[in-house]
DNA sequence: GAACAGAATTACGAAATTGTAATCACAGGG
DNA sequence: CCCTGTGATTACAATTTCGTAATTCTGTTC
């Protein structure tokens, strides 16, 4: 499933590590230098890299450095010094993880899948509005409402989540026109009122919802909580 | 410009204010009771309220409740009393601010509009996704990059927010139709090949681009930052 | 009640969106 | 050099979107 760049010199180490993680399914990538570690980023597109420290043709958190401006990927550095400025240097670059050898091919495993489980976690969760009976989904281009949830299109998205993000305050046309369209213009405020009838009419909106969109006398609209 | 709601038994001290405050500029509604006040809310739409804390027909932290239930508006408790238990039940019932009686109206005005100000300020900002030579606006529907700003259809704008927020690693043709549709069906490869296609072209995306689109072999894409 | 004003809704048509299917491009293997 | 499979692009058509304009609705004034 997923795929880990390997960057290490010593062709004993490498081959190890190799098949122990190749028997735990994951597919490896291997380097044995800087410079073919970055040609294989372009190839490769890892979840994860194992980087040696020292390595023939320059430092590993060099490599670190250069590897963060492409991928988020977990880095776990594997070395033989256990000093501890080295350890600081390797979380400095951009290091999430810091292994000394020689090492437990099972901590190994753990540390991996440790690594991999976090980077899972911090998965995409889409910027919502969440009021009661009444959520705004801008990625999914969807609302809830009253318990039923509608595909609306997104002129009507927008002008819901501008009234849902301030809901009991009164929004002019024109505030609505010019976030929307980025300028003003004469006549926006027939566009608006139509927009906000259609609406209307996909939430399924009355007189029992537990919301209203309320106009007031001079151009202002208003989403208000109706209770009864 | 901004709507006031004056809740105050008192005659003189509501007209002195209502005065004072109309000739500033704002819009002033005055109601003399719970009751009327709440009869009011249905009516005009307050973007602050002053609120006398002794009411004839009830306690204004009640009625402040109330309020909360249908807008953020920011509440000014005024009070005679000045004991520290009525302050801390006022804030706790969801005020903002708190002026006992007598008070200056400057000092009045200075925390009206101390407090429209704080409100303005936490005005709409859209999440958005921000790279270099890279934005992705759901709400705006639009994209920036290298410098140029397109507007995107909702099929594309979702699978570059999905590339985007994960930038560098792998995403599978599943994973992408199971986020945009909710279920994943046997021919997604298909669909989600043409809007990445579509993608490409309405970005203008070639091989000077700063970032790429990669295609692993086995149905995964990626959005790299192309490094030269 | 007539007349009117402004708001809300509906009608309409041009343009955009988008899933499916057809076509093209291209590498690997015979 | 021809197959063949796979990925990328293009073609197409049904549907949706959306601004404008027409119409209906509603409340107010005379």
């Amino acid at each position: 499933m997923s795929h880990i760049l390997l960057v290490e010199d010593d062709s004993d180490i490498m081959r190890i590590n190799r098949t122990f993680l190749e028997n735990e399914g994951y597919t490896v990538h291997c380097a044995d230098s800087v410079q073919t570690a970055s040609f294989m980023l372009e190839e490769c597109v890892p979840d994860l890299v194992l980087l040696d420290v020292m390595l023939p043709d320059g430092d590993g958190m060099d490599f670190c450095k250069i590897l963060r401006q492409k991928t988020q990927a977990p880095v776990i550095f594997l070395t033989a010094r256990d000093e501890n400025d080295s350890v600081v240097m390797g979380f400095r670059s951009g290091g999430d993880d810091y292994i000394t050898k020689p090492y437990d091919l099972n901590v190994l495993k753990a540390r991996i899948e440790a690594q991999l489980r976090r980077n899972a976690k911090q998965s995409p969760q889409h910027p919502k509005i969440e009021l009661p009976e009444l959520t705004v989904d801008l990625f999914a281009g969807t609302a809830t409402f009253d318990g039923n949830e509608y595909s609306l299109p997104q002129r009507e998205l927008q002008i819901l989540y501008m009234l849902a993000s301030q809901i009991g305050s009164r929004i002019s046309y024109h505030d609505i026109y010019k976030t929307i369209y980025g300028c003003d213009v004469e006549d926006s405020k027939n566009t608006i009122r139509v927009n906000i009838s259609r609406l209307k009419k996909h939430l399924n909106m009355d007189d029992m919802s537990t919301y209203e969109i309320a106009a007031t006398s001079d151009g202002e609209y208003v989403l208000r909580r109706v209770i009864f």
